[in-house]
DNA sequence: GATGTTTTGGATCGATTGCTTCATAACGCG
DNA sequence: CGCGTTATGAAGCAATCGATCCAAAACATC
């Protein structure tokens, strides 16, 4: 019925986001998105819209890919310890590659660069925060059902004391190279559940 | 011997500060940073070199003024569990405060969107978040030779725990308004020491 | 193969970017 | 009062910004 897309959407949508990413939303510019996509620019503000239309596809998909593969990480096997550290530790090294351009927490950069000013960012990226509070507080809860995990305090309050310590540890991974000193953090936390 | 300047450097400076952490880095021109000074851009040029020069000028300011009232908190008079109760409760209220445009942590907001790609700026960024350890890491250490905080782990292990929780809780901010939960998770992290 | 519909590439839009130029203004000093 | 020096304001630089336009291309259907 009409000339089919030569590019395959979930492609460029990542591509996009591996932009955004390294170089934030303001950073990034329509001609940066095109040479990444291979897309011409009729092309992507024929299927996207607009530049920040697409940056609210690209916090879609972290969701969809990292947020996910961190729920991943959080339920494959062994004790609640275990997986939480296995999800911080894995964040932290990945925070910490040099060869990966150091570029963080895609949904962390948005929330410093872009909540404040943009509503449906700021929904996007606590959808990512949610998910991942949800899941530390599923873990939690089987740590104490094991009996691994103190069970005097509430299972949603010790997820959050986790959540905050994880993102203010990949906060000052953005400056502070010291990986040890970070872990120690990590075992600090991990052992007054 | 010649023209003396019309302006003051400082209020330029704190002008400058106010209008990048608004807006970012990139999301702040150089003729919002004439709006704001009230400098033309040859003034503005002549004195400071240029946007990037000036942006690191501000976050040397940030370290002066918000971070020494960081610092100046942990020093109140207090226990010191209240006074690191206070310093996380100041800076939540004013990461919470709708009519001050949550703007967030200035230094943090530099570490998302330009620590990466900018060593200077990641320097600057370090030196208001170490300072910041290293004074929690005071307030604990009496906090110890008080009896109040427990001596098993060093008080440099105990800072970073804090510093950590603080941090990510300033990140959670950005995107979460229940500050009662937010709130709740400061006790949980006081609790433990 | 003609028709209708959508996609594509390239040129280009006005606006804005960071920054510079330059004549003029405002001083301290002799 | 001149003179030397620095600061200022306005105009404007090439480059890039996000976004648009349009003719050509690529299909499905008839």
């Amino acid at each position: 019925m009409a000339r089919p897309r030569q590019f395959d959407e979930d492609r460029v949508i990542t591509a996009a986001m591996d932009t955004f990413w390294r170089h934030g939303y303001e950073g990034t510019s329509t001609r940066d998105l095109c040479d990444s996509t291979g897309l011409g620019p009729s092309s992507l503000y024929n299927t996207f819209g607009g530049k920040r239309e697409l940056y609210l596809r690209t916090l879609e998909r972290y969701y969809e890919t990292v947020t996910a593969e961190q729920i991943a990480r959080l339920n494959e096997p062994g004790s609640a310890k275990e997986r939480l550290r296995a999800m911080m530790l894995h964040s932290l090294d990945s925070d910490l590659d040099d060869t990966d351009g150091r570029r963080g927490c895609f949904a962390m950069n948005a929330a410093a660069e872009a909540a404040a000013s943009d509503p449906d960012v700021k929904r996007a990226v606590r959808r990512c925060f949610d998910r991942v509070e949800d899941e530390l507080c599923a873990v939690v809860g089987a740590g104490q059902g094991a009996g691994e995990i103190a069970s005097e305090r509430d299972a949603r309050t010790l997820a959050r004391l986790v959540q905050s310590t994880y993102y203010g540890l990949r906060v000052l991974s953005r400056v502070q190279d010291d990986r040890k000193a970070l872990l120690a953090t990590v075992d600090s936390t991990l052992a007054d559940l």
